[in-house]
DNA sequence: CCTTGACTTAGAGTTCGCTCGAAGCTGTAG
DNA sequence: CTACAGCTTCGAGCGAACTCTAAGTCAAGG
């Protein structure tokens, strides 16, 4: 597969793919005789994984070092698996903090809905 | 209340108030005979209602808006009120591609837990 | 009177995560 | 042969949201 093709199935654009590539978060990519990139479909797991990981809001930095650990071989589960928890923690702290701050911003909604014809005033 | 005190009172540093007043996501504040900003308690409430729009992922560009919204008064609190429930949507929908996310790296993470001494290999 | 600490301003600098532009190469279709 | 699409590299640029620096003012305590 070339970028091309990768910036469909991924849904990065091939500015990004390059970027990925060039920090480390993506595998060096095999050239074919014209040093295009060519990929294996596998790649498209280890994205997927990435964009969960992205819309998880974990910073590059950290999904580096575990692009690292993966590369170091199964030795480093342990640790891979240590840093997946940290982060599910967050996410998970995130998560309730997004709920409580959307169930303020319904209750505030509220308020303005039950303005009949501006007799009571919502004032932030 | 002078900044120190609402740096205490809101957890904004003071140069992001400043900046919050500079861009006008708060309103200018009063100075004292000194040319220091003394603030009025009603002013958390607005912070914290800003704090929840920023941990729900709105841009200060959106917030801007809103803030403008309020300045013009009672008259606006419709298009507040849309821009509210706009935002309400992308909440939702931002919270429910989390909690798929956040299932997967459970999936994941269990992976990991029940290989035993390296028996299975979690390739990503 | 002097020091200390909290404040003021304007503007520059930082971090993150892309995103783009320039200049050039290659393979295929007409 | 030529045109064109699609790729290559490298480095610069960008938008968002702060964050910091420099130089100065002011009020209170010793």
């Amino acid at each position: 597969m070339k970028i091309g093709e990768l910036v469909k199935r991924s849904g990065l654009s091939a500015h990004t793919i390059r970027y990925y590539e060039r920090i480390g978060l993506l595998p060096y990519a095999d050239r074919d005789r014209s040093s295009h990139r060519d990929y294996d479909t596998s790649i498209l797991v280890w994205i997927a994984f990435l964009e969960r990981l992205k819309v998880t809001g974990m910073p590059i930095s950290e999904m580096l070092r575990y692009a690292a650990l993966r590369q170091l071989g199964p030795a480093t589960e342990g640790e891979r698996r240590a840093l997946l928890e940290a982060h599910r923690h967050r996410v998970r702290a995130h998560l309730a903090n997004l709920q409580s701050a959307l169930a303020a911003l319904d209750t505030k909604i509220a308020g303005y809905s039950d303005d009949i014809a501006g007799t009571t005033h919502n004032d932030t």
